[in-house]
DNA sequence: GGCCAGGACACCA
DNA sequence: TGGTGTCATGGC
């Protein structure tokens, strides 16, 4: 077993399994992975609960429904504007290229779905992952911001290690196996949010205390 | 009142 | 290719 696997082990024995993605439908994921860019998911429900309200968390709605009043739905997920332009732009591809069904698009193989995902304007290679793992269930894994400063902290990778050099090495030290992919990166998330944020960093009772390499912010147990 | 949250893109050197 | 600015609301 990788050093990462056995992470893996200890995270889930800690947290237990955190039922990711929290979404009705495979179409609520992929929305709900453009809405949830730079922002907490809290946000991002508020704007989730607004689309169903209105009725109109599906692709023929929001095919139909015009930008402007997109915009006003997921106004409480943050950058409402461009965010609703990203929807838009993903929804018609969808329409163009698979009238409008999701599951069609889903049969496409791994490499080539990913490929297509990016060549939509506003999704990025976390949101591409996000989909191919939580909406498509294809076995990848998907890097954000805690995964970065986490594998970094415990001395996984180096601080300036990019995107693709972190999604590799992680793929290489873990199973293709997307049941524990999707676990994993929602186990990260609970961490980060929990132990390993971007400012002050709370060490004592985290899971992977012994392993923390974040001297200068670490919190002493001494007095 | 400041910081930051489950990013992506445009622009510039 | 890498750094910086922009997009924006809401919780803590």
């Amino acid at each position: 077993m990788t050093r990462l696997l056995g992470t893996y082990y200890i995270l889930l024995k800690r947290f237990g399994e955190q039922n990711w993605w929290p979404a009705d439908s495979e179409f609520e994921v992929v929305i709900g992975a453009i809405l949830t860019q730079s922002t907490s998911w809290k946000n991002v429900e508020k704007a989730i609960r607004n689309l169903k309200k209105k009725d109109v968390l599906n692709p023929e709605a929001l095919y139909k429904i015009d930008v402007k009043n997109l915009s006003g739905l997921i106004r409480p997920a943050g950058y409402h504007n461009a965010k609703a332009r990203k929807l838009k732009e993903f929804i018609n591809y969808l329409h163009k290229n698979y009238e409008g069904n999701l599951s069609l698009m889903f049969q496409v193989p791994a490499e080539n779905l990913r490929n297509e995902l990016l060549s939509i304007w506003g999704i990025g290679p976390e949101t591409a992952d996000s989909i191919m793992l939580y909406a498509a269930g294809k076995p990848v894994f998907v890097v954000d911001a805690y995964t970065k400063r986490i594998f970094s902290r415990h001395g996984f990778v180096d601080g300036d290690i990019d995107y693709y050099g972190l999604k590799d090495f992680s793929e290489k030290n873990l199973p293709k196996d997307a049941r524990v992919l999707n676990e994993f990166h929602a186990l990260l998330v609970r961490l980060g949010k929990e132990h390993c944020r971007k400012t002050k960093p709370v060490c004592i009772g985290c899971p992977l205390e012994k392993q923390c390499k974040n001297k200068k912010t670490k919190i002493s147990r001494k007095k």
